[in-house]
DNA sequence: AACGAAGTCAACCGCTAATTT
DNA sequence: GAAATTAGCGGTTGACTTCGT
């Protein structure tokens, strides 16, 4: 059985959610309410269709498993790729990359990243560890390194910026393109650089 | 077979932006 | 224009499963 929890309404009264894990039951009520309603005003819909649940969780439960042409299952090597260069030029935008990756949901290509292709990647770095030419980083008379300009404004700021010089050969290179058209790449980057 | 560690992923939380009243 | 409400996002948690010993 679901937990439940007490979520404050007007006033002083507390209604009693349910949480956790949703039923079948559940499900095919959202379902049916949104089917005639459509998906807007979540906690209407939490109540008028008879659901202990809070607006917040019904939307995420539609949008992660109940709206129609979700795709489930194994993120196939054209998707991953596209996820792993998205990442780099988009930085934790996972809606963003979600958009461009149909019927994958935000929450999916997070979690997949998290478990997958984090450990990946440093796994990848690890066995890299391409240590950079004498030149490039100048001493300073204490004989400490220091940071490029960027990654002083990044620490500065706490906005760390996706480095896109880094294997920015690899990033742009389309010629492995699969049927996931990326123009809009080119418009963002246009966008950006008129910005 | 039993147990703990590690991995996975659905769901929740806190916050901000956008929209409505 | 201000306040309230709603929508959406990314980070985090915790239950469950799988793996290794």
């Amino acid at each position: 059985m679901a937990p439940r929890d007490e979520t404050k309404v007007s006033g002083n009264k507390r209604a009693v959610t349910n949480r956790g894990a949703w039923t079948a039951e559940e499900d095919r009520k959202l379902s049916e309410y949104i089917e005639v309603h459509g998906p807007k005003r979540w906690r209407n819909i939490a109540t008028k269709a008879g659901l202990n649940r809070c607006g917040k969780s019904c939307r995420l439960r539609w949008l992660n498993y109940l709206r129609p042409n979700i795709t489930r299952g194994n993120i196939s090597d054209a998707e991953e790729d596209l996820i792993l260069r998205l990442h780099k030029l988009l930085g934790n935008r996972w809606s963003l990359i979600a958009g461009r990756l149909p019927g994958r949901t935000d929450n999916e290509i997070k979690n997949y990243w998290n478990s997958h292709l984090s450990k990946k990647i440093s796994a990848k770095e690890k066995t890299r560890e391409v240590p950079p030419p004498p030149s490039s980083k100048r001493l300073d008379e204490a004989g400490i390194q220091e940071l490029p300009q960027r990654e002083e404004e990044q620490l500065a700021t706490g906005n760390v910026i996706p480095d896109l010089d880094l294997e920015i050969d690899y990033l742009f290179d389309f010629t492995m393109e699969g049927s996931y058209g990326l123009d809009w790449v080119n418009n963002f980057l246009e966008l950006d650089r008129n910005s």
